[in-house]
DNA sequence: GCGGACTGCTTACCT
DNA sequence: ACAGGTAAGCAGTCCGCG
């Protein structure tokens, strides 16, 4: 018998050196009645057929075929009103597209009651909503009306995007995949406490997570458009300049640039690329029909802003050049382009995602240009070119668009697929298809799941108008004024150099809350009178907790919560497994980890579809209360704590015995995991919260807020800084600070001298700051940045929303320019002192070192008085 | 008319 | 379109000052 350790995964068949070319001109066979075994990767609606369509990935041939639904599943909605009342009702019983009422029994989670409503049966999605006029949603008050038509076929027939199905005798099957025994042993094992409806979760994420993903055959296309006036983007939806180029690499080895062939373009001097079939068109008509032509060949297409940019200009380029619709491989939705031959992925919109940004990457890259992506993830950038792209030779244009293909392509196949892996990691616990899982935002995800269930157990899903009125808002009063509710602690920080110190912190703190305490929309503030629930009150606020059911919510979080750190997390780093496994096992916690950190914010986000303050705000309360109690407990047992910050607790050198009798003590009385998260040779801290420096036993460095970590500020500053950061990361005992404070003294002292010599370039005085919005929208102050930007508009430079802009501190009425139009004579010296002050002393004041001390505040003034 | 105290705005960060 | 809490710097306002 396998057991899961030793599982291997089934691979699927490997693809084969210019596999796609096989299927040149190929498109999605018409629907068959004999389907293979294949993942589940993409559903659509089909307007004139009026049924859904599934798309399903065949890893040995990898080719996409499709399935139409034969179930006859409509859409519809739900209503509270009769079936008598809404015939009379004429803009329901009399419209086009509705079908039939039936009646709908199901379980009102909100008011604890069971409940019939009349459901509305319609002949297409739009009949129920989503018509500028006439849809039934807008008549009448709905229930679920607002699912989107796939999703609802999804939930309805139990299908598992990312999971395995076959179709014979023209029905879908699923291939049933099971869960090495061994797995499931074990989790019975560990979890003997809990319900057994707990438990069957927990084993269906598992079966899940653990099937096998696919070795996708795709491709990634960019393409290169003339552009009369450099600065500016051409518009996709014009599509009114040629395509001048246009590139295509597959994950099989396919290399091809496509250029169009002009009078005016020069020769040039630069080669053409050497490693790619380069091919020349007189027509551009011509060379989009071949680029056409290769994309077909591919179940999966991969762009970089395809969405936004590539794939939907080639979609109104192809018809204003003649093309039949039916000869481009592209759809338009209103946000989405979407491949006609397979699955279209626009890794723009997944690199985008906060989320993914912040918990997959850790913040790796910061801006989201194709550019700084793989910059920073690959370690490989766009291509410099040396003039726009219109007026490139043949050489730089192929190689600069070649390029562009390759990175993104290898957005997705570095570290063994990692990113196809996490989407359909994604879609599998989200329920969404790994379009629309890679497109849209974790929010999305949560109420998938939350959805999904709702429908598994037979529950209604509830309005949102619905559930604010029923629980109402919120009690506590926020620290920062215009918030709704009061957030987590921070422990006011003991400034100093600390030795040996621990960082002990709870082990996914909000969802292990929402897990213990059971909270939910249905829970918090239940109906019920009993003595019992409304004496379960959550500390610090007037909510009480249902003692009678277990919410959705907790049963879902908490079951994520569990696999997560007890079994994907752990094997993540198990040396012990095979390489293949581990990094499986990474992508899995990964996503788990994404889903989980947003699983408590999004009950505080209006726009979330089943907001509802006292659920955030109970989950934040408890937060609270574990982190103050514990607190509290530490100080009994005698143990310093240094520091904390909403989950965690810094405590100096804590005697092992009370470490062990705190994390107990937190089990027992808690039922919260406490563990040591690392430990410190020594903890610098100032008396500023979120701001600290650490040294790890091997000489790591954690920097945390400090002003020297933060994007914006020059680069002179941060390269100082981290000449600093390198001297404490050697500092073993606080005998050694007095050579460290040495050594940072003349860093200090050179910044100085070349300041006052003006020795730096204006690049490497530049502060670089994201504009929020638009210039016009800056309305109540104009902050510097965009000062910069004004200035630059001025002189015909486009400046948009999430752009960067560079600028220097300068002397005069302004007080700032835009790197581009500055000189270092410019420069006001004195400004970039200050800065170069408040960044160092941030960390001496950890050290009890003082700024003037290290430089001498005579000679201070005395490097001004020679400046003058 | 000017400068200091203050508030609010904005960005970037932490958990 | 996940949340709230914190730091820093600057913009803008108010108020006193005979």
């Amino acid at each position: 018998m396998q057991t899961l350790d030793q599982y291997v995964l089934p691979a699927s068949e490997p693809i084969p050196k210019g596999s796609a070319l096989d299927l040149v001109g190929s498109r999605i066979p018409a629907a068959t009645s004999e389907i293979p075994q294949s993942y589940f990767v993409s559903i659509g609606y089909d307007g004139e057929k009026r049924s859904c369509y599934l798309r399903l990935y065949d890893p040995k041939s990898h080719r996409i075929n499709e399935w139409y639904d034969n179930t006859g599943h409509r859409p519809y909605c739900f209503s509270d009103k009769s079936i008598e009342e809404l015939s009379g009702n004429e803009a329901v019983s009399k419209n086009p597209g509705f079908e039939k009422f039936q009646i709908a029994e199901k379980y009102d989670a909100l008011r604890s009651v069971s409940a019939t409503r009349t459901q509305i049966v319609a002949k297409d999605p739009l009949t129920i909503g989503g018509k500028p006029v006439g849809s039934i949603r807008d008549a009448i008050r709905a229930w679920e009306a607002d699912i989107k038509y796939v999703q609802n076929y999804i939930y309805d027939n139990n299908l598992e995007p990312g999971m395995m199905y076959e179709v014979k005798g023209g029905r879908l099957k699923q291939v049933e995949y099971f869960l090495a025994e061994e797995a499931s042993a074990r989790v019975e094992r560990l979890l003997h406490t809990e319900s057994d409806e707990y438990r069957r979760l927990v084993l269906e994420w598992m079966r899940l997570l653990d099937c096998p993903v696919p070795t996708y055959l795709r491709a990634a296309v960019d393409i290169e458009v003339y552009s009369p006036v450099p600065t500016r983007i051409p518009d996709a939806e014009l599509a009114d300049q040629e395509v001048i180029c246009a590139s295509i690499v597959g994950s099989d080895g396919l290399r091809r640039v496509f250029l169009l062939k002009k009078e005016a373009r020069k020769q040039g001097t630069r080669p053409l690329p050497r490693n790619a079939s380069v091919e020349f068109y007189d027509a551009e008509r011509e060379l989009l029909v071949a680029l056409f032509k290769a994309m077909v060949a591919y179940p999966v297409i991969l762009t970089f802003n395809g969405d936004d940019f590539d794939l939907k200009y080639l979609y109104h380029r192809g018809q204003n050049l003649g093309l039949a619709k039916e000869e481009i491989p592209v759809e338009m939705g209103r946000d989405v382009a979407y491949a006609t031959c397979g699955v279209h992925i626009d890794l723009y919109k997944f690199f985008f995602n906060r989320s993914i940004q912040v918990y997959a990457f850790g913040q790796r890259y910061r801006e989201n240009t194709l550019g700084e992506v793989s910059e920073a993830i690959l370690g490989k950038g766009k291509i410099e070119t040396s003039a726009p792209v219109s007026e490139l030779d043949y050489g730089e244009l192929a190689t600069y668009c070649l390029n562009d293909s390759e990175i993104t392509l290898e957005l997705t196949t570095f570290d063994d697929d990692l990113v196809m892996k996490l989407i359909t990691a994604l879609s599998r616990i989200s329920y969404m298809s790994l379009e629309d899982v890679s497109r849209q935002g974790v929010s999305s995800w949560i109420r998938s799941i939350m959805y999904c269930h709702h429908r598994k157990r037979n529950y209604f899903i509830p309005r949102a108008d619905e559930i604010q009125e029923l629980k109402g808002g919120t009690t506590t009063e926020a620290v920062i004024k215009g918030k709704k509710y009061k957030g987590a602690i921070v422990v006011e920080p003991r400034p100093g150099v600390h030795f040996n110190v621990a960082v002990l912190d709870f082990a996914s703190l909000y969802p292990s809350v929402i897990k213990n305490w059971n909270l939910g929309y249905e829970t918090v503030r239940c109906p019920h009178s009993d003595v019992e629930c409304r004496q379960n009150l959550v500390p610090g606020t007037s909510h009480w907790v249902c003692k009678k059911r277990r919410a959705l919510e907790s049963l879902l979080i908490g079951s994520l919560r569990d696999i997560r750190v007890d079994w994907y997390k752990p094997r993540s780093k198990d040396a012990a497994l095979p390489k293949s496994q581990i990094s499986w096992y990474r992508v899995v916690s990964d996503a788990l980890k994404v889903v989980l950190n947003a699983s408590y914010g999004v009950f505080g986000a209006d726009r979330f579809a089943l907001y509802c303050p006292p659920v955030a705000e109970a989950t934040a309360a408890i937060g609270r209360y574990a982190i103050s109690q514990t607190l509290g407990r530490a100080r009994e047992l005698g143990i310093e704590v240094l520091y904390g910050d909403t989950d965690s607790l810094f405590l100096e050198s804590p005697d092992p015995q009370k470490l062990r009798h705190l994390v107990d003590w937190s089990r027992s009385s808690l039922q919260m995991e406490l563990e040591v998260d690392k430990n410190y040779r020594y903890l610098a801290l100032s008396s500023r919260k979120k701001n600290y420096l650490g040294v790890k036993p091997d000489g790591s460095v954690d920097i945390k807020g400090l002003t020297g970590k933060k994007r914006h500020i020059p680069a002179f500053l941060t390269k100082a800084f981290y000449d600093m950061v390198r001297i404490l990361s050697e500092v073993k005992s606080p005998e050694e600070f007095e050579n460290a404070k040495e050594s940072i003294t003349e860093i200090v002292k050179g910044c100085y001298f070349k300041l006052r010599n003006r020795e730096y370039t204006v690049e490497e005085l530049a502060f670089s700051v994201m504009m929020g919005r638009e210039t016009e929208r800056y309305t109540k102050t104009t902050p510097q940045h965009v000062k910069a930007a004004k200035q630059l508009q001025g002189r015909g430079f486009e400046v948009k929303s999430g752009e960067l802009i560079a600028f220097v501190k300068v002397l005069g009425e302004q007080g700032v320019k835009p790197v581009q139009l500055a000189k270092v004579d410019d420069i006001d010296i004195q400004k970039y002192m200050e800065y170069l002050r408040s960044t160092f002393e941030q960390v001496l004041d950890a050290l009890g070192i003082e700024f003037e001390d290290l430089i001498g505040v005579k000679r201070l003034e005395s490097f001004f008085l020679n400046t003058e």
